[in-house]
DNA sequence: AATTTTTTTTAGCTTTGCCTAAATTTTAAA
DNA sequence: TTTAAAATTTAGGCAAAGCTAAAAAAAATT
């Protein structure tokens, strides 16, 4: 059971944009992959025969449990590795996600699994995603969009689903990351902005950045 | 300046027989590398064209200052990642070595000079191999093969080229460790075993053993 | 229901890195 | 020095993973 680097990118993004839009079409996938809708068709036939997914041509395809089960050892592998150059080499967070898209095709599972070990199994990689943990169970965190926060309800901040750089400048400037302790004190229908108190601070934030930001109640 | 997984291996191996043997020929690198002789003529090709080393058909070839760098860079990445490996995730020493082949293939500059300051900038690897610093200057030992260390002449080991598990286990059981202070006490030309004495006691080595021993006079 | 548009697939080609078998060149031996 | 052996290269192919252009199927419009 090993698997080359372009088999498991494959099979990585159809379990992401199934979680993310409930359906795979070859042209999202093309697109995800940037790559072309003939060579998604390719590879899917050669997933097929691997019998990592299930697909008929024309009607579409969805991982099998053996597929599904390799998508998240990968993504347990690039989210420990982000983790590990967040926390432990101080790499910032947004050049975590391009060096792990690497570092994540190295299949040892003891390396891995040490790795894991020497990080204090981490539930939750920098972005606040949940990491799989050795058999591929996933915890499963009940977010929600802050937009979704109820008025006067505490939460804490636990994902953040963007990464550009001038985001992580206003976050910073705002003192919000992950695990900071936030709540809604007032919503504004007109423009979609809150008023938010973070460490008994309250100022006001737009629907734009808001809808990048997911709490967690607690 | 991004090299295949392939090439960076070819570089590496030729860098290495050069050094070993003094020598490099189209045979050597064929079998170090574990593919075929043709296919060697094929990536000498390749590099040459890349101008990244010298190749006359026939007539042998050597690295070019390009390829040299690359090499080094190679192997300042493989050894960096052992050094993790066994340091701070502590996997065993022989079991580091098919890793950080995998992994000396990630390419990122800034992962791996975080990398190094993050392991306190390391002049050696496990194996007692020096490490390239970042610009590509390798410290140089004058490490001498324990065979060759003259008698009573206190040295410290430095490297044990081969990492068999029944020669660890042996070294294990002698208390021989990299940085263990040695001295040849007598040798007998028989069957070229000698004595030797580490930390006070004085035993018998064959010489297979001798052979993999390489020290550092102080 | 017929037609157009969009999506997906097929067919055929390219590059990389490897292979085998045959040819060539160099080296060693008689 | 002629011949035999060994090393190296060439020629021709193969599999993986991508591509473009054309065909086929499904979905959307009129």
């Amino acid at each position: 059971m090993n698997y080359t680097t372009s088999e498991e990118n494959y099979l990585k993004a159809i379990f992401h944009l199934q979680l993310e839009e409930g359906t795979v079409t070859t042209n999202m996938l093309a697109e995800r992959l940037q790559t072309r809708p003939a060579s998604v068709t390719d590879m899917m036939k050669k997933l097929n025969t691997k019998k990592l997914l299930h697909y008929k041509p024309y009607y579409g395809f969805s991982l099998s449990p053996e597929g599904k089960k390799i998508a998240l050892y990968v993504i347990r592998r690039h989210r420990l590795w982000e983790y590990f150059l967040s926390k432990k080499l101080n790499i910032g967070w947004s050049e975590v996600h391009p060096i792990a898209e690497e570092l994540e095709h190295v299949s040892s599972r003891k390396l891995i699994d040490k790795l894991d070990e020497y990080l204090g199994f981490p539930g939750f990689d920098p972005h606040g995603d949940p990491i799989p943990d050795s058999k591929g169970k996933m915890r499963d965190v009940s977010k929600i969009p802050l937009e979704a926060l109820p008025l006067h309800q505490p939460a804490e901040v636990c994902q953040v689903a963007n990464q550009s750089p001038e985001l992580l400048e206003l976050l910073h400037h705002r003192h919000i990351g992950i695990g900071t302790r936030i709540e809604v004190k007032k919503r504004f229908g007109f423009d979609n902005s809150m008023e938010v108190k973070v460490k008994s601070q309250s100022f006001t934030i737009s629907q734009q950045l808001a809808s990048y930001l997911y709490v967690k109640k607690n």
